[in-house]
DNA sequence: TAGGTAACTCACCAACTGGTACAAACTCTC
DNA sequence: GAGAGTTTGTACCAGTTGGTGAGTTACCTA
C-alpha cells in the first residue's frame, strides 16, 4: 500500500509551464478525485447522519470506488472529519464579507442579523451537519485539530457595532457580543434545524417563502429591540 | 406467533379481585417489561440517534431479551416511534401544569419563557429526540397517528396572554402567538441543541451553571423589550 | 524511452446487525 | 390439575457494512 497524497498540494496545475492555459484534461486527477468524494460524502452525511450514512452509497454516487476513499481519507470517521472541516471553512469565507462599518450602530446590527439570517437560510446542509454533529457532542468537531482554533472572526464585527452602539448611548450594557451572537444564531438555526417537527406539531413550515420577509423582519425587530430597551 | 399484547391494557392490577393491596410481585409482569425496555429505549436513541442505536445493546441493558423487543414493539423503528410518543407525552403533561393566568401580561410572558426555560433545561433527552427527529426529517413522527393530532395546549396560555396584553395596549401587535412561540424555543432549544458545538468553537458552555441565571435573564428581557417595542 | 510512483481497479472478508424459529416456562381459567 | 394462551430464553441466520490485499494502469521525470 502506497501513503495517501499529501493534504497541502495543489491542483497540480503548476506541475507544467508550458502548457499553462489548461491542465489537459488529465484521466486521472488526485484533486478532483478527492473534491468529488467531500461533495457527495458531504451530501451523504448532511442528508442521514454519520452513523446513517454508507460508505458503498457514497461510492456509488461518486464516479470513482470505495477503495479510492480509504485511500484518500484513510476511513468513514476522517472522510467525515473532512466534510466537517470543508463546511465550517465555507461558512467562515462567507462571513469575512459582511461589510457593516459605514451604517449607524441599530441599522448595522438589524443588516447583521438579516445577512446572518439569509446566510443560514441557504446553507441547510451546514446547519444538518451541525446538528449532527452535536448528537455526537461534538467529539469528531474536537478531534479536527482545524476547527479548534481561535473564536469566529464573525464576532469581532459584532463586538465592533456593539462598542459603537454603546459609545452612542445606543445599547444595553448587560450583555456582552457572544449573547449577542447567540440570540441571533438560535433564531436562524432553529428554522432549519427544527422545520419539520415544528411543522408537524404546529402545522407551519418555518422556510415556506410567504413568511420569510416577515420571519426576517422579526428577528431585526427582537434584537434591535432587546439591545435598545432602557 | 401470537399476537402483540394490547396497548390500551392497564397494568393488570386489575385482574385478581382479592390481593388487591399489592399486585404478588409477579416474576412475569408484560407491563413492566415494556416499560422498561422503552426506559432504555429511550436512553439510547436519544444517545446514538436511531440509526447509531443498537437493538442489541438496548437489549443488553435490560433485565430481558432481545426478543422481548420484537415481542413487543416489532422491530426497531415501532420501537423509536413509541419512545417519540412517550417522550412527547411527558412533555406536554407538564406544559399542561403552568398556570400564569393571575399575572399581568408583561409578568406572565415573562413568567413563561422562564418557565419554558426551565422546563427544557432539565429534559435535554427530548431536546436531542427532537433533533434527531428533525434529521429524519421527522419521518417517524409523522408515521405516528398520536402526535400529528391538534396543537399544543400551551399555545393557548400564551395566545391568552398575548391577548389581555394587546388590550392594555402593551404589546405589538404585528406578531402572533406561535412566532412568540418560536423565538422562545429557539433560545431555549439552542441551547441544549447547539451545547457542544457552540463550547467547541467559542469556549462557552451554554449549559454552565454559572451562566444560568444571565441566560435566563436574556431569555426574559429580550421577549420582554420586543412585545412592549412600540 | 525506461523506470518509478501516484492513482486506480477488483475481488474479497470478518464482524456486525436486525430479525426470527422454536420451545420452554409461567399464569390464569375452568 | 389440565388445558390454553401469554411471556420469555436460546440459538441462530442472512444480509449488510466498514475495511483491505494485491495487482494494474496512467503520468511524470531523467
Amino acid at each position: 500500500m502506497s501513503a495517501p497524497p499529501s493534504d497541502s498540494d495543489p491542483t497540480g496545475a503548476a506541475s507544467s509551464p508550458l502548457s499553462a492555459v489548461e491542465p489537459p484534461e488529465r484521466q486521472r486527477d488526485a484533486e478532483r478525485t478527492r473534491a468529488e468524494i467531500l461533495e457527495v460524502a458531504g451530501r451523504e452525511f448532511a442528508d442521514s447522519g454519520f452513523a446513517g450514512a454508507r460508505v458503498d452509497v457514497i461510492a456509488a454516487k461518486t464516479s470513482t470506488t470505495k477503495r479510492m476513499i480509504y485511500y484518500y481519507f484513510g476511513g468513514k470517521e476522517q472522510l467525515y472529519i473532512a466534510v466537517l472541516e470543508q463546511a465550517y471553512a465555507r461558512i467562515r469565507d462567507l462571513e469575512q464579507q459582511l461589510d457593516v462599518e459605514h451604517l449607524d450602530p441599530v441599522a448595522a446590527i438589524r443588516e447583521l442579523a438579516g445577512l446572518t439570517f439569509d446566510h443560514h437560510e441557504s446553507h441547510p446542509d451546514f446547519i444538518r451537519l451541525v446538528s449532527i454533529e452535536n448528537i455526537h457532542r461534538a467529539e469528531f468537531l474536537a478531534r479536527s485539530a482545524v476547527l479548534t482554533g481561535p473564536a469566529n472572526p464573525a464576532l469581532d464585527v459584532l463586538g465592533a457595532i456593539l462598542d459603537r452602539g454603546r459609545a452612542a448611548g445606543l445599547f444595553r450594557t448587560d450583555v456582552d457580543a457572544l449573547d449577542v451572537h447567540q440570540v441571533i444564531s438560535a433564531y436562524c438555526v432553529f428554522r432549519t434545524a427544527n422545520r419539520h417537527t415544528f411543522g408537524a406539531i404546529f402545522h407551519r413550515d418555518l422556510l415556506d417563502p410567504a413568511c420569510r420577509a416577515h420571519q426576517r423582519q422579526v428577528l431585526g425587530d427582537l434584537v434591535v429591540a432587546w439591545l435598545t430597551a432602557g
